[in-house]
DNA sequence: CAATCATGTTATCGATCGATAAATGACGGC
DNA sequence: GCCGTCATTTATCGATCGATAACATGATTG
């Protein structure tokens, strides 16, 4: 059936016909459609609709991932790993600018990965199913951006100490607000509208303020650095 | 065959052997187990599943409620419409109590019934499912809650005009930041230690503060309340 | 041009899904 | 104590799922 009517050969196309990519240029094209694929439709969508967005056939999976499991892992791993910029944490730590100049330049370019559709998405859905590795991330957001940044607040005021659990908690406060708009925005459709720099920048001074006065009980600093 | 061998009939226990609940307690029970059934295990969960939890058959479920999907609507229905608290919109409105006050007792009492497993799981799972109901949730949230905060912050210091955007902006940041702990706690187990209260009142703090930066460059308050 | 091998398709299996029809059995009214 | 009503179970259907085996075909190489 298939093939009998060659639904107009456009000879000018690059006759895509249907066959024969290589092996890595394949594998690759695959990753790349699964994560719009399940990050609109969850983890639990068939491998059929899959291959039929893909425009292959089912069983052609299968000779490039063992499993649909081995599949979905790639999936995180291309999302997770492989947007994370290593420069975030060179810029965090620049201290030859004021770190509110840093956070508003950071949430700028991390809102940039982070409020895109398919990571959102596939975020949530990765949470909801229970996998270890949204509870890794989180940890690396902490250990990499939030503690940080309560570091380096506390370095401008001058203090040298280890960061209080309290301020922690407040830097993942705002930074989770920041996060939820985005929520808000990709996932619910929500707050388009309004401007991301702008929240960024309010966000941002509110973190500042917020950590300056979580440290005015405390003693004052014995070393001031400037 | 079942039957057969009575499996040790507990006379002591209430003998809950196999049968016969009136329609009502049996709907309601339904409903109830299948809010936690789904908000562990997601909505494309099977119904013998659901059933085996419930210690009854798989059709039995479908004189009871038309279809899975109508089932869903109930768990929907439970979750959001009947936890739902209109002494809330009381609370957040009595300028008896200075709005701090009122607002960390409104914290108190919403993240009690935001932060459980249940609700979270389900929300989460709903918004994912691009179901309308979430939405409709945010727009609530919005016009119950965080519209009337920002117009009680403005009549507190004087100014009786309507909102700018950006205050209901900022105070969605907060109120998105104080809910994303909620997930952190309760979807991703991270956050057991720290208290809840400590949160909320650091929170309210901050969000009053921003959104009074938030009104510095308008112009003086015409009329004066108290 | 024929042999070879990796790429891709066809066919199909066993499990599981939502849903329906028919049989069963517990309970109250009489 | 029988009887009918309605809650509940047994049995089953058609669709769809992930996965495997067997077959087909295009490209490369000698």
């Amino acid at each position: 059936m298939i093939g009998a009517m060659p639904e107009v050969p456009s000879d000018t196309a690059p006759k895509e016909r249907r066959k024969r990519l290589p092996s890595g240029e394949r594998r690759r094209e695959f990753i790349a459609q699964a994560i719009e694929f399940f990050a609109e439709n969850g983890f639990e969508s068939s491998t059929r609709d899959l291959a039929k967005r893909l425009g292959v056939t089912q069983p052609l999976l299968y000779r490039y991932f063992p499993s649909k499991d081995d599949l979905i892992a790639e999936v995180y791993s291309a999302v997770y790993v492989k947007r994370w910029k290593p420069e975030w944490e060179v810029l965090l730590a620049d201290r030859t600018r004021p770190l509110a100049d840093r956070l508003r330049q950071f949430y700028r370019e991390y809102t940039e990965v982070v409020f895109t559709r398919d990571w959102m998405r596939i975020f949530l859905f990765a949470g909801l199913k229970g996998v270890d590795i949204n509870i890794r991330y989180m940890g690396l957001v902490r250990s990499r951006i939030l503690d940080p940044i309560v570091a380096e607040a506390r370095a401008e005021a001058g203090l040298v100490d280890a960061n209080g659990p309290a301020e922690s908690d407040f830097a993942w406060l705002i930074h989770g607000g920041i996060f939820y708009n985005g929520v808000r925005r990709v996932v619910y459709g929500e707050a388009d509208a309004t401007d991301v720099g702008a929240m960024i920048d309010n966000a941002v001074e509110a973190m500042l303020t917020g950590l300056e006065k979580m440290r005015a009980g405390e003693p004052a600093p014995k070393v001031r650095s400037l």
